[in-house]
DNA sequence: ACAACGTTTCGTCGTTTCCCGATTTGACGA
DNA sequence: TCGTCAAATCGGGAAACGACGAAACGTTGT
């Protein structure tokens, strides 16, 4: 009886970092493999520092991005591994509601 | 220089629609391909009948199900096409950011 | 014509999100 | 130890979201 498999914590995550058009033009900067850092964001995005700030924590808790400390900065980067383990998540997830086969109702 | 492909009308909708835990409860009650009503709906979800039609609708836009009417009934089922198109563009977008093979900085 | 089911719209309420400025924390370098 | 610069955190205000009930409308079937 196919238990329904509610999305946890982490892939719950994952979509609300996506679920915001400032962030996903956040992403977009990280294209290539680029780091930045919170004021490079900030800048890029016209946005206020403490709130890109807060948008790239919750990519970073949504698992899109890691941090790493780089002297007094602190440079932001795609998280590769991390996209492509929740991506598969949400897959199995969709899976459970797309019958490849039509197993029919 | 990979022109920063931010995420066109249908994926937002995708990611808006998928970013609701009440959506993804309801996507849940699809498993295995079933078909319901929004009556079923409102019902399984303890919804009002009004919320679950517009929490449909938006799942609906968002390419996760579909609808078809089945005399006074209408039929509510995931849309395992329309999803794929959706996941894969998803893909593709965020593969612009994490490069697989590590391009560095 | 009428009843049943669904959709859409409206107004409301409470919660969450987004963004800001201001303040605090943390890591240098003098 | 003191500045200083970058980042994080705090507090608040505006907007968006989720849910509700009620009403009006469309479709379908009796």
């Amino acid at each position: 009886m196919t238990t329904p498999p509610a999305l946890d914590g982490p892939a719950q995550d994952f979509l609300k970092a996506l679920a915001s058009e400032t962030r996903q033009q956040i992403m977009t900067l990280f294209a290539g493999g680029k780091q930045l850092t919170v004021g490079e964001v900030a800048d890029c995005c016209g946005l206020g520092q403490s709130t890109a700030s807060e948008q790239l924590a919750i990519l970073r808790r949504g698992g899109l991005v890691t941090a790493t400390r780089d002297g007094k900065l602190v440079r932001y980067r795609a998280d590769p591994t991390s996209i492509g383990e929740r991506l598969n998540e949400l897959q199995g997830y969709l899976a459970c509601c797309c019958p490849p086969s039509g197993t029919s109702q």
